[in-house]
This record gives structure tokens, C-alpha cells and sequence, in this order.
RNA sequence: GGGGAUAUGGCGGAAUUGGUAGACGCGCCAGACUCAAAAUCUGGUGCCUUCGGGCGUUCCGGUUCGACUCCGGAUAUCCCUACCA
């Protein structure tokens, strides 16, 4: 047996044996326990980067490791496969957003099956499947009915010369990243899901998700944002003519600084506007100023705030003479609270940085516990108690809120109000590679929605990208059709879906891909919820809440959760680099010459940016093709899984590849030659009969086992790889001379390669084969620790002097304090410490340190 | 501006969760094999040192017999988000 190892045989081998024989085929199988592990499933870009192998060889650890300790597991795979950049690609490329999209798809998926991922392949989805978005498309109307879906007027960032909305991606700097002009603010109809319905619950449930996160549950807390506070209505009092609005609305969770208020401003998009420039033609170019303008970057870091001062002023609920003025101001969202605040500028940054810039009245309502804050350019925002302010005076913030809330309740101008930072969730994009929406528009102006037998609404494979505006609505046919129940003519929507919508129920449709339905729901009842769900920390909020959002609304007891443990893996980083031009280049065409950095395809000079995570529109990513085709996916997987914690960020450098080639090496080696010992038949030997060194081995051995299988079910891959390291290199300096040795050994190789198997699948695979197996390692359960080869029967005790490492000392286990002082009596090093000093006590924890603190004589 | 995280040798990182800091890997140094190189194998490798020891987990301070670990403050980097009253 001297053949050498040659992963890329191996591999292909051992593939195509997987695939041919559906070892990772999933079924229902009631009497088996299920695992159902998931990975977030990518956006078919191109190729697959760095920021992917981490991720699905993560995951395949996990999979392949619950197979063996007996799950029946479920691992799919599918793709994000609408969006954006298929149709940028398709301007780009004349290629359709179809087209494009299918061949990414294939590409990447040869290219993660020869990673050797333990997928079942025959669950595959694309959201972009006409099967796909059919479901989609049901599951629209079933929210519809449920009164989850609405319609409003909403924002959308608008570029004035490519008449288009923008992404978000889309505006750099407030400009359009094509045309470069200044993005306007644009109301638009749009869709949205009500899932502010839900803020509740999905902030409630979060209590009882102990294996997610803390980092994910608090994040997700913030941004759904509860907070409490009370809704005050303000009456106005005008001159104009034409004014029929009597009272505003404002919100606030500082009720107790009611009598600090100097001012009212409401946002530029508050229904009271256009009241207001109706009788006041003067403001409206000021006005219509701050609602086109999209605040760039710029002036949100300088945090300047613009007022527009109006003729209109509210008198204060409880101070009858105190009149305040009324602003339209730009740092108001219409979409938080009421759009409507008071302002108290002694007590808010934002109000004081207001309040000077228009010359606004200052009234400190709060004094500050202990000291006399008298500095007027900062807002205090501390504790303290309530002065200047009629019947609160005295009490302490929270009492004066409570007071408060009750005085308005009593006068019936206000009320205690719960208000949430999550805002309804938008679905509406203006494109045309997503899901279209089952709506129609009838000519009496009725909205129905599409039948559910006339699903699925397709796409039209032909369509004009080129030219602005909404590529389906541009479309010459595809919108015009008649309602199904009268005959009359009608238009269809011509958004389609957010691609969150897709991503948001997928792990459903994975249980039963190819049902009728959008889920079978045995299937969901057996397998759902996803039992580890391993994804990118940057999905923390968005995409985990509306899966969650999702999982609630349809309503089905087997998925009140979704995923019922989360992994966050960290981010694949690496360098960006741009070329004189600005365009962005590939890593693999950047060459060093003269101290500088080319591009090396066309020979511009190119500068390097920050670290930032791989992305295809950064071009900031590594191919892994290259590693995998001069070392195999073997050395590829254990080295993404060696070094680095998975949670934790790493900048992406591929030195310290070749250790874990050497390490694929060195098991091949050692199995190989031992392989004669390996093909023995098994004999009963005399087990407990094994010399000091075979005994030592044996220990290692379990305590390898057992220290992997705690790493990987702790999700510290990088920990389980140095235990294996130790293993190996402990089991190739041993030398069996005694034939209870060569069982010790033989004993250990096979612990080794069993498990090696989830981080090396098709090494492990062949070794096995080797050993004269003729089964799949895969089907060879997850070999148990023997305790009684790793009890400890000696203590290591460490001597300390003030709690300084003086010496160390071996006992037996559970030595008494005086056992081990009479140890010591004889070292010098601790002796010499101690001196004549007096020792005032004595730390003893048994089994690891006794610590002599002694009186210091300086 | 807000929210979330991270920081340990030349580098990636480990540390039984408050008890020997630096496991394991990379790199580097030395040796073996070789005509030679690559590969492989063996050994060494935190820093300083007057060879007694001293200093060391981003920085400053605190709690403790004892702190990489807990608390307070600062700095830097990454992720998410955009004035959330």
C-alpha cells in the first residue's frame, strides 16, 4: 500500500458514490427523531466565495455529525434567486435575468457538490421556479384575506433622470449610482405587510428562544423598539381662513417634560402640511424643499436641522396663556409616532440644537440629583427631579410621567400610549426579476386579487430593461387583462415582491418542495421547526424577523418558531481595491509592480480600501476554486474550519493552507500503513490487559473523542481541529510492539477516522473503504467515550505565593490542604518565597491550587 | 447619530467559565535525509534578563488571596441601521 494521496480521485469517487447511491436522501420517517439543519441558501451571484465554503462546510460539519449519532436529517439547499443584479446583468450583458440567473445557479451548485456537502440534492429550490413563486403567490392571497396586507402611500427614493426608483444600494451619497444626480423623495402606492400586528409577540417570544443568540435576541429587541409613552392632543389655534384641522396629535415618551415645551414641530409629510399651505402659499417652495429632499450622508452627520416657522400656534394643555410656535421640521419621520412632536430643548439634544438655531425659549424642567447643572449647551438627559413645573415639582422623572399621563387622561387630551420603533414592512419594488403580485386594478377602480385558480401570475420572459421606469409596467401586453368575475377591463400590479418575501418562508417549502400547496402540513409537523439554523450575523435582524413574522401569522402550532437554535457565523472579509476609474476589481487582478498596485487586465492603477465582507458587488472575493483544485476540498474544508472561531470576523488569507494539506497527508499516511494491522479480522483480545503505553494511547484517544464531540456540539470547529491535530500526532510517534498494542492502535485509527468524517468527508470515506469496509463511513454510528480509559487518577497542584506560580506538585485525587503543605515543605522555591514571613492565610481549592498569601515585609 | 460585537506572541487562535496564559496550526530557526532543491521527519520558538529572575492577554482604573475571564472609563476595528421624540 504505497499509493500516494491524490484528493482530486478520491473526491470525485466518493461524490459520485453519494450521489449515486442517495446517501443523503431525507424522508419522513416517523420513527426515527429528526434534524432538520438548515444554512442560509445563497444569492446565486456567479461563483461561490470564501464567505460560502465557511458557511456550508459549517453546517455539513453539523449535518453529517447528527447523522451519525442517529438523527434521521434533513439538510436541503436552494436559491435566493431573484433580484437586483440579475437585471443590472442583464443591461450589462444582454443576457436575460432568467438566463443569467440559471446559469449562476449551475455553476454554483457544481461547485459546492464538489465541496462534498452532504446535501439532499432532490429538495433543491430557486425562488425565481415558476413552482416557487406559485406558492408565493397563494400565500399572498392568504395573508390578503387575513387583513395582513394593505396599501399605502409611501416614500421611495426617486432618480429624476432614469425616472426609477432606487434601492437603497442604489443611492451613494444621495446621488443615483448611474446618473448621478441628486436622488428626490418620491410618495408612491405601495404594498405592505402589517407587521407591526405582531410587534408583541415576536418581542414576547424572543423569553423563550434560549438557543439563539443573546447578541440576535437583543438586537432584534431594539429594533422592534417597544417603548411606552402617551399621545397628547394639542389644539390649534389659526388665523387663516380656510383651516378645518382643530387639533394635533403629537407623541412622546417624555410626558414629564410637558411644562419644558417650547416648541411643536411636525414632520414635512404630516397631513396638517397641506392645510397649512393652502392658507399659506409663501412656505410652499421651503416646504416642498424638504420633502424632495433624500438627506444625504452629509447632512445627517452635521445633524443640521431645518425648521420651516409657520403662522399657526398651539397653546400648552396646562398652561392656559403659553402659546407654542408650530414648525415644519426636517429631523421628524412621519413614520414614528404621530409625525408630531413637542419640542423641550433643555432636555433633548436635537431640540436644543433646534432651539438655537431659531432662538427658541429654554426651560429647564429637571435639576439634576446633587449638582446645580446650569451649562446651557447641553441637554441633560439624566435623572433627577422636576422643577418649573407647576403641580410635578418635587417628584422624580418617573412619577412626574405618571402624574402626567393621568392629568391628560382625566382632561381627556391624551392618553398612556404603547408605540414601537418597527415599522410596517414594505413589499413593493418597482422591478421586474421578482415575484409579481396577484393584484388587479378593474376600470371602476376596484382592487381585486387573482383568483387563486388563475395562479400563477408569470413573468414575461420578454422584457425591455433598457429603458426607464417599471420594466413590467413598460411591458406593451402583459398588464392588460379583464377581471375574471365581471369581464371588465383591468390592469395587473406592476410591482413585484421584496426578495425577503422569498426568503422568508423557503425552510417551509423544503419540507415538501414539490406539493401543490405551499407546504405539506405532515411534512411541516414532522420536520419543522428547523432544528440549527447557521447563517451570516449581517441577516440578524431583517431577515430572521420577518421569517418569524411569517412562521406567526400563518399560524400553524409546528412553527410558532421557526428556528429553534441559531449559529451566526462571522464575516468573510477582505481588502476592496478600486482602479483610477472607480470601478471595482477582483482581488485575482490586482499585481504589485514598483511599490504600487495594477489592475492586471488593462493596467490602471488601483488603491486598496478597508477590510470589508466578501461581496460580488465589492468584488472583493476569493474564488475557491484555485485552493480546491491544487489541494481538494478535504484540505479546503479543514482549513476554513481550523484557526478561526466561527463566530468571530476573519480577514480571508489562505497561509496556513498547506498545514492542513500536511495534515490530509499525514492521516493518509498513517492509515496507509498501517492498513495491513486495519484489515485484520477483530479478535477477542485480552482488552484489559494493555501495557502502560498502549493504556496512554487509549486515554488520548477518548479524551480526543471526547473533546471533539464537546466542540462540535458547541459549535468551536477551530477547538475540534487542534484535538485532532493532538490525536494524530500522538498516534504517529506511537510504536506498537506487544500485540495488545497493535489492538490499542488499531482501536484508535479507527476512532480517528470515524471522527474525522464531517470535517473530511471523502479522506474519511476512503479510509474507511481502505480498512476493507464495504459500507459508507456515513452510516457507522458516532463512536461512544469510555469514561474508564479517561478518569483522572492524579491531581496537578499548583503552588502559589500571592497568588505568584511557584511550584507544582502531583497528588492523588481529593488531597487534604495538610497533605499537600507536608508536600511542599521540601521546595525550595516555595520556601524561599514564604521565608520568615508572616503568612497570614491559605487558599486551598482541592485538585488545583493552594495559594499561600504571606504579609508583605517592604 | 443609534444599536450590536470584537481586541491574547511575528500571524490565526486555545484556556476546564475566577485558579499553571500562549494548547493546536502557520511562519521562523536549527538538525536529519539529498550532489542539490522541493517534499518529509526531529527539535526549538511570548518579551526582557546581570541567568537569580522580571514583565506580559489594546490602554487607564477598580473588585479579589488570585482577573484574558467580573465592574467602571478610554481607544481602535467590524456588522446592522439612519435624525425613532
Amino acid at each position: 500500500m504505497s499509493e500516494k494521496y491524490n484528493p482530486r480521485t478520491i473526491e470525485t469517487k466518493w461524490q459520485s458514490y453519494w450521489s449515486e447511491n442517495k446517501t443523503f436522501h431525507s424522508e419522513l420517517d416517523p420513527k426515527k427523531k429528526k434534524y432538520y439543519i438548515l444554512e442560509m441558501f445563497p444569492y446565486p451571484s456567479g461563483k461561490i466565495h470564501m464567505g460560502h465554503v465557511r458557511n456550508y462546510t459549517l453546517g455539513d460539519v453539523i449535518a453529517r455529525y447528527k447523522r451519525a449519532k442517529g438523527y434521521n436529517v434533513m439538510h436541503p439547499m436552494g436559491w435566493d434567486a431573484f433580484g437586483l443584479p440579475a437585471e443590472n446583468a442583464a443591461i450589462e450583458n444582454n443576457i436575460s435575468p432568467s438566463k443569467w440567473t440559471y446559469e449562476n445557479i449551475s455553476t454554483m451548485r457544481s461547485q459546492l457538490k464538489s465541496m462534498g456537502l452532504s446535501i439532499d440534492w432532490e429538495r433543491e429550490i430557486a425562488t425565481c421556479d415558476k413552482e416557487y413563486y406559485h406558492q408565493q403567490q397563494k400565500l399572498f392571497l392568504m395573508f390578503y384575506k387575513k387583513n395582513l396586507i394593505y396599501k399605502k402611500e409611501s416614500m421611495v427614493n426617486w432618480d429624476p433622470v432614469e425616472n426609477t426608483v432606487l434601492a437603497n444600494e442604489q443611492v451613494i451619497d444621495g446621488r443615483g449610482w448611474r446618473s448621478g444626480v441628486e436622488v428626490e423623495q418620491k410618495k408612491l402606492s405601495q404594498w405592505f405587510f402589517n407587521i407591526t400586528s405582531h410587534a408583541n409577540e415576536l418581542l414576547e417570544c424572543l423569553e423563550e428562544m434560549p438557543d439563539w443568540p443573546e447578541k440576535v435576541k437583543l438586537m432584534q429587541k431594539n429594533w422592534i423598539g417597544r417603548s411606552l409613552g402617551c399621545e397628547i392632543n394639542f389644539d390649534i389655534h389659526s388665523n387663516y381662513k380656510n383651516f378645518n384641522t382643530k387639533q394635533l396629535k403629537i407623541f412622546t415618551t417624555r410626558p414629564d417634560t410637558i411644562f419644558g415645551a417650547t416648541f411643536i414641530a411636525i414632520s414635512p409629510f404630516h397631513p396638517l402640511v397641506e392645510d397649512i399651505l393652502e392658507n399659506d402659499q409663501d412656505i410652499s417652495n421651503e416646504v416642498k424643499k424638504l420633502q424632495s429632499q433624500k438627506l444625504n450622508e452629509e447632512s445627517i452627520s452635521k445633524n443640521e436641522k431645518i425648521g420651516i416657522s409657520t403662522r399657526l400656534e398651539v397653546p400648552h394643555p396646562f398652561l392656559k396663556n403659553k402659546k407654542l410656535p408650530l414648525f415644519i421640521a426636517n429631523f421628524i419621520l412621519m413614520d414614528y409616532g404621530t409625525g408630531a412632536i413637542y419640542g423641550c430643548p433643555a432636555h433633548d439634544q436635537r431640540d436644543m440644537d433646534f432651539a438655537k438655531k431659531y432662538n427658541l425659549e429654554i426651560i429647564q424642567v429637571i435639576k439634576p440629583d446633587g449638582i446645580n447643572n446650569t451649562d446651557v449647551d447641553e441637554a441633560y438627559t439624566g435623572e433627577g427631579s422636576i422643577i418649573n413645573s407647576s403641580f410635578l415639582n418635587g417628584q422624580t422623572i418617573e412619577e412626574a410621567k405618571e402624574t402626567v399621563i393621568n392629568e391628560l387622561e382625566k382632561k381627556k387630551i391624551g392618553k398612556k400610549t404603547i408605540n414601537y420603533r418597527l415599522r410596517d414592512w414594505g413589499i413593493s419594488r418597482q422591478r421586474y426579476w421578482g415575484c409579481p403580485i396577484p393584484i388587479l386594478y378593474r376600470e371602476d377602480g376596484e382592487i381585486i386579487p387573482v383568483p387563486e385558480k388563475d395562479l400563477p401570475i408569470e413573468l414575461p420572459s420578454e422584457v425591455d430593461l433598457s429603458k426607464s421606469g417599471n420594466p413590467l409596467a413598460n411591458h406593451p401586453t402583459w398588464k392588460y387583462t379583464t377581471c375574471p368575475e365581471t369581464g371588465m377591463k383591468a390592469i395587473r400590479e406592476t410591482d413585484t415582491l421584496d426578495t425577503f418575501v422569498d426568503s422568508a418562508w423557503y425552510f417551509l417549502r423544503f419540507c415538501s418542495p414539490k406539493c401543490e400547496n405551499p407546504f405539506d402540513k405532515n411534512e411541516i409537523n414532522y420536520w419543522m421547526p428547523v432544528d440549527q439554523y447557521v447563517g451570516g450575523i449581517e441577516h440578524a435582524i431583517l431577515h430572521l424577523l420577518y421569517s418569524r413574522f411569517f412562521s406567526k401569522a400563518l399560524n400553524i402550532e409546528a412553527i410558532k418558531e421557526p428556528f429553534k437554535s441559531l449559529f451566526t457565523q462571522g464575516m468573510v472579509c477582505h481588502a476592496t481595491f478600486k482602479n483610477e476609474e472607480g470601478a471595482w476589481v477582483f482581488p485575482s487582478d490586482v499585481e504589485h509592480r514598483d511599490g504600487k498596485l495594477y489592475q492586471a487586465s488593462n493596467g490602471l492603477e488601483v488603491t486598496m480600501g478597508p477590510n470589508e465582507s466578501m461581496s460580488k458587488s465589492k468584488k472583493n472575493v476569493i474564488d475557491p476554486e484555485e485552493i480546491i483544485k491544487n489541494y481538494g476540498s478535504d484540505s479546503a474544508r479543514w482549513f476554513m474550519l481550523s484557526d478561526s472561531p466561527p463566530e468571530r470576523d476573519i480577514n480571508w488569507s489562505d497561509s496556513g493552507i498547506h498545514g492542513s494539506w500536511r495534515f490530509c497527508q499525514k492521516i493518509w499516511t498513517t492509515i496507509t500503513s498501517n492498513i495491513h494491522l486495519l484489515r485484520e479480522n477483530d479478535t477477542e483480545n485480552d482488552t484489559n490487559e494493555y501495557s502502560t503505553s498502549a493504556k496512554l494511547l487509549l486515554q488520548k484517544t477518548h479524551q480526543s473523542l471526547d473533546a471533539v464531540t464537546n466542540s462540535i456540539e458547541k459549535f468551536q470547529m477551530n477547538v475540534g481541529v487542534a484535538k485532532i491535530y493532538e490525536l494524530i500526532n500522538h498516534i504517529s510517534k506511537f510504536q506498537p510492539t506487544q500485540s495488545s498494542e497493535k489492538h490499542a492502535l488499531k482501536i484508535s485509527l479507527k476512532i480517528l477516522i470515524r471522527i474525522i468524517e464531517p470535517m473530511v468527508p471523502h479522506l474519511a470515506e476512503e479510509c474507511w473503504n481502505l480498512c476493507g469496509n464495504t459500507n459508507s463511513l456515513t452510516s457507522e454510528p458516532w463512536p461512544k467515550t469510555d469514561k474508564k480509559f479517561i478518569v483522572r487518577e492524579k491531581a496537578t497542584i499548583v503552588i502559589q505565593v500571592n497568588g505568584k506560580r511557584r511550584a507544582e506538585i502531583e497528588t492523588n485525587l481529593g488531597a487534604t490542604e495538610a497533605e499537600v503543605i507536608e508536600k511542599i515543605k521540601n521546595i525550595k522555591n516555595v520556601s524561599e518565597h514564604v521565608e520568615d514571613s508572616k503568612i497570614i492565610k491559605r487558599i486551598y481549592v482541592p485538585n488545583k491550587i493552594l495559594n499561600i498569601v504571606i504579609e508583605k515585609n517592604e
